[in-house]
DNA sequence: TTGTAGGCGTTATCAC
DNA sequence: GTGATAACGCCTACAA
């Protein structure tokens, strides 16, 4: 700026006055800035302005597993949202891992972003104390956080997972299985809540051994439908709180010769764009990905421009039971009926 | 910092000395430093240290779309990789279009990154003529561009495909249709020409009527394959250049009540992590993901250290044909051979 | 071992 | 309309 400046022979405060059209500069001027930031080869410096003015155009987004489709989704609504909005995002994967979330938010922060967008893992009390300890806002999507009164918003887990699982007790399906992961995250515990919650609505008793928690991966999926198929009284259908356990219920069922749906109904939470490619053509639990990246970024971006009122929002959407091919009613439940 | 200076006692120098262990602090002052940077909650401040010092450690990446499968790993592996060694990523996804990379980069290098990968996406003028403009090193993935001497991690696309369509050939199909998009990116030409060269192998006729250039777009894939598999005389095979489309071929050939891969087999570019899991188990070519993303963060990381030699660096990785269960020989082939 | 001072590239506040 | 000049928060000689 200083080279420009000289090269067209006026201050420096001059050019940036023209760069930011903050005050009126003389036609004259104004072509010789031009011409010499051509010449030079001008660009701002957005570093030094971010100095001066306090804010960075820019923002934090953590997610656990970018992999995952529903996350993949998601971050690819909110990136184009911000950038429609002139903000770039800095992207983290915290892997389900702690200590990487803690130090991929104390980076971020120390990069002095404008606000943040957290899919959080692990335990409350960290996080806690994390967003308690600095003035960026914070957005939190697809899991809360107890204690932590920040903009947020989710899904109507339990009421989803309800309605999939009410979908397979219609279909007269009495020994449901639950594959899930992470016992600690909010939208894990909701989720077996609805499951509980189907099975009480159609008069059906919990049973523990039906239950398989993981941890997220394809492989406790894999493990957990291995051991569930191999009951005596085996499940007639299977439900899997996440996507990537999925992937692994298939591949069991696969390897045990087992037919979805004939021998087994399978239905999941989180939808992906393969899902009615193949067969079976796998009957989900879709989250509105759309809207929850563009309200996500409408309340952070709000929160930065302070227009947002002070009490924290939290907005819950519902999610979309797609049905497909992956359930049909148990074998033999016809002659039961009948 | 001068906060903590002042609680401390300490000058805001012997403060810098401290954080960034540059010197030796004495043991008293230390204590005093770290209470004071306790009680004020002091995080130091990136911005103000990048514009010292001339570095963000961070990085910009750019690529088409990160729902498409393969940039989803691939962004997985160098968010991963980049985070491991200090660096922020700052994620954008150009959509395929020309001003949205152009902007975006612009974006970039204004916030001063260090350094950029780039998935690039348009003509090549435009694009030499911006990394012409800057001193921020590149690093080409997947597509290299014309007159630009910057690293590159690529594929060998042409043997590739060579190889995905000379198997198809082998397995006996004569009519093999070809389905891609964009024309005018170096991918696409190589794998165009890894088609020819196959069909040439196996002595066969390349058939402009078999082949479908579209926008890389599902429904792209669709109304090519709905085009082709109503011809006449119907291609027994079909290779998709690209993923997003095979969804769309596979609708197709759905939606025709074709089944895949007893009437036409389909193999296409490309792996996903659901390949395996349903029928048809999709043939794909599948890039080696991990080691492009690690091979690009390590060449960036590299030029930004300043350790790297001057001269351009292209890497040129080996795709893998994955064959699974989406292609057979022909019907009616094992008849015609006897 | 610790402090003082200058400057990284901007923007904002004044005078002129 | 334009030009000095003082921050923004940090780092780094250099001095003490």
């Amino acid at each position: 700026m200083l080279d420009v400046a000289r090269v067209a022979q006026v201050s420096i405060a001059t050019v940036s006055a023209f760069v930011n059209g903050s005050a009126n500069v003389s036609p004259a001027a104004t072509q010789r800035i031009e011409g010499a930031i051509r010449t030079v080869g001008y660009q701002r410096n957005a570093v030094a302005r971010s100095l001066k003015l306090g804010r960075t155009h820019t923002v934090g987004l953590t997610v656990p597993h970018i992999t995952n489709p529903f996350f993949t989704e998601v971050v690819s609504v909110i990136t184009q949202a911000f950038d429609r909005a002139g903000y770039a995002v800095m992207l983290f994967c915290t892997d389900e891992h702690l200590s990487n979330q803690d130090e991929q938010i104390r980076l971020l922060l120390e990069r002095m972003v404008d606000g943040l967008i957290v899919a959080r893992v692990g335990e409350d009390e960290r996080f806690r104390s994390i967003v308690g300890a600095t003035k960026a806002p914070f957005v939190l999507i697809d899991r809360l956080c107890e204690g932590v009164d920040a903009d947020a918003v989710v899904l109507d887990n339990r009421t989803a997972v309800a309605e999939a699982v009410g979908y397979l007790t219609g279909l007269g399906h009495r020994r449901i299985a639950y594959v899930a992961g992470g016992t600690g995250i909010s939208t894990m515990q909701e989720r077996a809540a609805g499951y509980r919650a189907a099975l009480e609505e159609a008069g059906l008793a919990f049973d523990p051994a039906l239950v398989r928690l993981g941890d997220f991966h394809e492989m406790d999926g894999y493990a957990a439908a291995m051991q569930l198929m191999t009951l005596p009284d085996r499940p007639t259908a299977v439900f899997s709180a996440n996507n990537p356990m999925v992937v692994g219920v298939m591949k069991a069922l696969r390897d045990l010769g087992l037919n979805c749906p004939k021998d087994v109904s399978v239905a999941c939470f989180d939808d992906f764009p393969f899902a009615d490619v193949f067969h079976p053509q796998m009957t989900t639990v879709r989250q509105p990905v759309q809207a929850i990246g563009e309200q996500a970024t409408a309340l952070l971006l709000e929160r930065i421009a302070g227009t947002a009122a002070s009490e924290p929002r939290r907005l819950t959407l519902r999610g979309r039971l797609m049905i497909r091919g992956s359930c049909a009613p148990p074998s033999g439940w016809a002659a039961q009926s009948a």
